[in-house]
DNA sequence: ACACCTGACGTAAACGTTTTCATTCTACGG
DNA sequence: CCGTAGAATGAAAACGTTTACGTCAGGTGT
């Protein structure tokens, strides 16, 4: 049995608990791996051994021999706000529970690890700034990961198309991406716009009801108002062009958008409006009250995601809740099935939006 | 030369970059690692080749050899709300300027990976559950991050006392831990209290000012305790027992602090207080206001930490600035410090606290 | 007594890199 | 023409695992 003197300040090696427990490393591997394969005599020893030396499996090694990586990447837009960090909470609540990791990223980092900067040749190159190896700048690592959820935008596009070439098991959010081994999840934005919608007309007429939405290219403001016309549509009133307006998601759009909307409402009170999402709502809240309009009195709203906002604004703000830590949550969970079953079918995973009914559509 | 069949389906490694170069390992490696070192022909052959074969280095064989990690953990007490997501924002966003990625978790992680269940020799263990090899539950993946920044609890301060004894690169948030190779980051919250006390001592007597405070064992509410009392006695005012008072972090505490202490209060109006945090602020806000107080002309209000929450609600919160996305970025950059030199002296890095005053002070 | 299985364990190959050392080749000063 | 320096490159060891395979002992069935 080759001893070789563990080395003072590293970390232990499979080597040195071997060693400790006097067997060879593969039944070291064995005791981590597939205990039942050794005496109970032999396991306590190995045991003793692991725990005396603190022993920790390298996973570089492990990720070398077998590709099983424990880490799943997750790209967001942006990790700011109340909606990614609630995505995120479900994320790593489940990554946690089936023991996975989360390597977090925002926005572009897609560029390619790979290669550095080319062409100095032994002449010196005038060009050429110094690049010293270790600082080339390195993009997203795949290879490091065993999955990437991505939730769609112009930045990690990128980022997703290259998760599919290499044939990474991919899951994309809030998108529907016919691919033949990514999956979706998508949030039923026009359930929730519909279930919203539905609630105003209890109290509004179709007439003088609006949709105040996010920018107009966005995807989900597009599947959110189209819903809002069905709506109305099924309520035997075709909208007005004007009914619907499109700006960007934010609270100063909400407040623009209610002095606009309040000087040019001919319609007379109350009106109601179904917002973008929960800034929108509400500025149109406050710059409501500013301009003398009771709420919900002489305005109901409805906001979007359900965002904390919601429920400690005053008045509080119905809002169509969108159960954003359960898609954190399920991606994991696809990834992790793709991960076990890399050719099991497509999925499409659909959560409903369910309406939160507050004070200001009371 | 070896050559191998490239595998079909698998990312290509290095030796397949080597035979379509028609050199060997070795010299892919110097062109990725060492470009000086190898002729502009060569390089540029296989500059081509690993473009064409779309070649990334495998992240653990290179991990396995030089023990350069490109990945910090980040270890928050939890992931909800604009406090974390700032904080984390501003890591990413420094990871990514320095070529580090980002391993999040929360919370109780920290049970170690190892071992498994012990001692099911072959006599079948009647208490013992299947237990399939690859279900073990894996606490944080020390050996994956090449360092870690705390947020301390409960859970994770056991993360980190293994941190450090695996001498593993630590920044410690928000607490001032004195450890040989441990650097911290500190809030200034003592003048961030000192500053808003004497912000609303402007106008209102020390007699009548109180501090809502969060959880009294709470390290962060004993320092701004302490920076509030300490502002009251420059002023000549000892404070009584009742103007101090501790509860937890949430609006619900909030509420009740005012509905209590609006009947205790005999000293008058107006009066003023400076809560612990945002959300206890906004509690008091707006139950006050249910109560028939106005604001800030009869309660004088001041939160803590000015989530986007301050600026939102009417009337807008003043709040002390904590520079979270600073203390995030900062965190990064001092794990990096230590990454390159791991004996440098430790460093403790104060964030200045700063007072935004809004409406609801004013 | 013999063949054969089985449980327990060790040997060694593989994973994909980086890096040290050795080798080849060219050029050049003597 | 020889010796040598230096540039360019290849061969091979090392990193710490997992795992296929081999070995060996002690049964068990004939």
């Amino acid at each position: 049995m080759a001893k070789r003197a563990p080395r003072a300040n590293a970390s232990a090696s499979i080597q040195d608990v071997a060693d400790a427990a006097s067997v060879s490393i593969a039944t070291v591997s064995r005791v981590l791996n597939n205990p039942d394969l050794v005496s109970r005599d032999t396991f306590d020893r190995v045991h003793e051994a692991i725990t005396r030396l603190r022993y920790r499996p390298n996973v570089y090694a492990r990720g070398l021999i077998n590709g099983t990586r424990r880490v799943l990447g997750f790209a967001l837009p942006d990790l700011h706000g109340e909606f990614y960090s609630e995505l995120l909470r479900g994320a790593d609540g489940e990554a946690n529970r089936l023991g996975f990791h989360l390597l977090v990223t925002s926005e572009g980092r897609s560029q390619p690890a790979l290669p550095p900067a080319p062409g100095q040749g032994p002449g010196t190159d005038p060009t050429n700034t110094p690049t010293r190896p270790g600082e080339r700048t390195s993009g997203f690592e795949f290879g490091l990961v065993g999955g990437v959820a991505v939730m769609i935008t112009e930045p990690n596009a990128a980022l997703l198309q290259e998760s599919i070439d290499l044939a990474l098991p991919v899951v994309v959010i809030d998108l529907e991406i016919k691919h033949p081994r990514v999956d979706c999840i998508l949030i039923d934005n026009a359930q929730g716009a519909t279930l919203a919608t539905e609630h105003l007309l209890q109290t509004i007429p179709p007439e003088r009801l609006s949709f105040a939405g996010g920018p107009r290219d966005n995807f989900d403001t597009k599947t959110r108002a189209d819903a809002f016309v069905a709506a109305l549509r099924a309520r035997g009133g075709e909208p007005r062009p004007d009914q619907l307006t499109f700006g960007a998601y934010s609270v100063e759009w909400g407040q623009r958008w209610i002095s606009e909307h309040a000087s040019r409402q001919a319609g007379g009170l109350p009106f109601g409006v179904l917002a973008g999402n929960d800034e929108i709502a509400l500025g149109i809240l406050q710059a409501a009250q500013d301009l003398g309009l009771r709420v919900p009195q002489d305005v109901r709203i409805v906001g979007f995601d359900d965002t904390r906002l919601a429920s400690l604004v005053r008045p509080s703000l119905s809002s169509v809740r969108v159960p954003l830590r359960d898609v954190g949550a399920e991606a994991i969970r696809l990834l992790a099935r793709r991960i076990a079953e890399p050719d099991a079918a497509e999925v499409v995973t659909r959560l409903p939006a369910s309406l939160i009914v507050r004070e200001s559509s009371r």
